[in-house]
DNA sequence: ATTATCATGTAAATGGTTACATGATTGG
DNA sequence: CCAATCATGTAACCATTTACATGATAAT
């Protein structure tokens, strides 16, 4: 019996499923989709490929372009199928969140209040710097109208712009006691 | 040259220079504060304490109660002159976030619009539960007045209650269409 | 008595990233 | 010609969790 089938497999399996995808293409895909809530790196995508592939939910074809070698692959009928039941079955982990900034805001009056503010603004910088990058993919995933990848990326949008304005205000009232203070 | 620190160990040393505390102590505080964007787990909590022992940068004491064992830590100057210089020097390490249920939003055309909707449910109440689990910490955090920790705090609050607005309006969006459609 | 909690610790497993090797093709 | 990109793959490494071992004390 194969190892049982990880979410990873089921990423994977689903990039597969909307159009026939090379590992190179899927983690590009990925990068610029699921990246922000779910990444995937290359040493996770070529061995899965080959375990779905062994269980026949997907399917590979050769597609070499001139000498450059390259592999295509596309879910099977079995392998939409497994999706449509993972798709189906309870989530079982929560989100997990890890974030260095959180953790530096969490004691930040061990430090200077300078520093604590240098923070919060790179903090606000980074969630509205990561708003725009996704907003860029914006255009290219509306094209072909709503869908779920649109509707995950416009989540990512708001929830980094949530972000953003939250820290944001906690910036202006530490200015502000600053100022009163100093 | 010992290596150097992590931000786990910047987790921890943090914790011991707001009060004295075992490694268990720790871990329950971390569970009730960080968990949340930070999860630290025994497996890193003895063996760090350790290391930072080693380098000075905090120190223990017996404190057994009977012949129930206990070694309390606590930061030493070093250590908090370390903890200083980490809160001033720059973020290197993005917010990683990893979620099993957008990943299902993601992919979720691919199933029933049934499950769809399960799924979209099950979110809004993930985050609302969350919302309200940390709601419960928060009058013993503000029991001290305002503090890094309880912005923190508020911080997480306002986060899952964002999240489990925003899919709920999903929802009422998805409920909507499937209403018009059957 | 028994269960829950306090308390420390580690070995093994898991999950994931990084760095590298290899080589073709395209664009400047 | 050189850099960027396309393309596949893996070994080593790193971080973290899980599961377990051990044993005391407190609460029911």
């Amino acid at each position: 019996m194969a190892a049982a089938l990880s979410n990873n497999s089921y990423a994977i399996l689903g990039m597969v499923a909307l159009r026939p995808m090379s590992g190179y293409d899927i983690k590009a895909f990925a990068d610029e989709t699921v990246r922000h809530f779910w990444a995937i790196s290359y040493g996770q995508i070529y061995p899965e490929l080959k375990q779905l592939e062994e269980l026949e939910l997907v399917s590979s074809e050769e597609a070499a372009v001139g000498g450059r070698q390259r592999t295509v692959y596309q879910a099977t009928t079995r392998g939409r199928e497994a999706l449509e039941a993972w798709l189906s079955e309870p989530v079982e982990s929560p989100m997990e969140v890890r974030d260095e900034m959180l953790l530096r805001v969490f004691f930040s009056d061990h430090g200077d209040p300078k520093d604590r503010e240098r923070l919060l603004r790179a903090t606000v910088k980074r969630h509205q710097d990561a708003a725009a990058r996704l907003g860029d993919h914006r255009p290219k995933a509306a094209s072909h109208g709503p869908s779920c990848r649109l509707e995950v990326l416009d989540f990512g949008i708001a929830f980094h712009r949530f972000c953003a304005d939250w820290f944001s205000k906690q910036l202006r009232t530490s200015e502000e006691a600053g100022n009163h203070a100093g």
